[in-house]
DNA sequence: GAATTGTAGATTGTTGACAATTTAGGAGTA
DNA sequence: TACTCCTAAATTGTCAACAATCTACAATTC
């Protein structure tokens, strides 16, 4: 038998991940500095991980670091949820043909996507911020298939902005969308191991669609008409630019 | 009067920088190792400076990280090119029909790139390599009008990525074809002042298009016809599936 | 002889000390 | 008061020594 090797991750990594957590729970707000003696002293670790963990997040764009002045958390805005979601949609489409296309020796693959799946449908009823989590997870592993290194990893990115939107500038999951989620998750899934690439990429979008609206939710009515005049809702509702 | 902030690299960009020219120039090849001891006595600099400078590297997918192992140039294939461009193209076509959407208040950056323009026009008859990376430089000048940062950002980075793909798939700069590019490239421009979106992303496509067609050169006849079999091919080439 | 185990050398990971830079606030000046 | 200049504290940047880990190869076993 063969085990799969098992990598620790490095003390920066789990640092990194620790105040990733950390902001995206809401214990460190934007604006707020890291400090690296600070950091260090109550991690219990030296300087030097610390500042690779800071360097982590920045390229995650988690943290802003300035020269010589440290760095601070990083506050979001709605055009940037835009250009998140623009991102995802056609970067998810190329992905998601390109999946269809493949001939699925991807197996492995598709039993993970199959598994986070199941994790969605079983957690109904869980917490907002879980289910959002969960959603993202499967659609990492879907986005995975298309076995597209830089796309894959884009796709992570995001989704660590994703979690920052949600933290900072707040979403409620709606839970009454819960079966029609997972039924749309299904349907996308199946089109792909069919290889039918038209009808996964209108799927994909259509989910992209309903992610933006979810962030639209909070606005009041003039609000949301005034987000209809930016311009990069057009690549996201394209011909449809009436609700 | 203002002046514009200058702000100094820090050691540990300024040692990426070198390294980074090293790969793209080709003193350093694919699989040769980055040792910190030896870099740091070569550049006379302890190795926490360099240490940071293989992250950054690293997270540009420059070299390969791998954990106590240290740090080798990384070896790019032809799907890394498929998968470049097609990111390129699709991403470009959002930042392109962002910016022609944009009410042109972006008047210093329309200045950079037709200095950009510029600086190819003058360079006919150069090498190569000085007018593919001048040509890259437009282009990222030109989808920084959409003022995307992430995008932006990703342009940068695939920038890299197609420095690495010149210097170790190899590519001949055709210099007949030089007065076309620079009028594609200005129709492009022109399109964009004017805010014809849909013109816009044409002449985009046919340009990551043609860039690709450059990569395919030293392939032969039989080999290209193989390359038109995969998957990524569609989204670069769309119907017209035949050359 | 092939496979396994042990070991020395090379290399990365971590640390605490010191240097350089930035920031904030007070003294001095008009 | 408003402004500039200066200094001290806070903080990041750099360094060299030490610890942990990996690699290659020799020694050992079957």
């Amino acid at each position: 038998m063969t085990f799969q090797a098992i990598e620790s991750q490095s003390t920066a990594e789990l640092l990194a991940e620790q105040i990733r957590d950390a902001i995206l729970v809401g214990k460190l707000h934007p604006g707020d500095r890291l400090i690296e003696q600070e950091l260090s002293e109550s991690f219990k670790t030296s300087r030097g991980p610390i500042r690779e963990a800071i360097r982590i997040l920045a390229t995650e764009g988690l943290v802003e670091h300035r020269k010589n002045r440290g760095a601070i958390v990083a506050a979001p805005n709605f055009d940037d949820v835009l250009e998140v979601y623009a991102m995802r949609m056609s970067m998810g489409s190329i992905a998601v043909t390109h999946a269809s296309q493949l001939s699925l020796e991807t197996e492995l693959d598709v039993r993970k996507v199959t598994k986070k799946l199941e994790a969605m449908r079983t957690a109904v009823g869980g917490n907002a911020n879980r289910m959002i989590s969960l959603d993202l997870d499967f659609q990492s592993a879907l986005i995975a298939l298309g076995a597209l290194p830089r796309i894959t990893e884009m796709f992570e990115q995001t989704a660590v902005d994703i979690g920052v939107f949600v933290r900072f500038l707040g979403i409620k999951y709606d839970d009454s969308d819960h079966k029609e989620l997972i039924s749309r998750h299904e349907k996308l899934l199946k089109a792909i191991k069919e290889g039918n690439a038209s009808q996964a990429i209108e799927i994909w979008n259509g989910h992209i669609q309903a992610s933006v609206r979810e962030f639209m939710k909070p606005f009041s009515e003039v609000e949301i008409n005034e987000l209809f005049e930016r311009p990069l809702m057009n690549n996201l509702f394209e011909m449809e630019m009436k609700r």
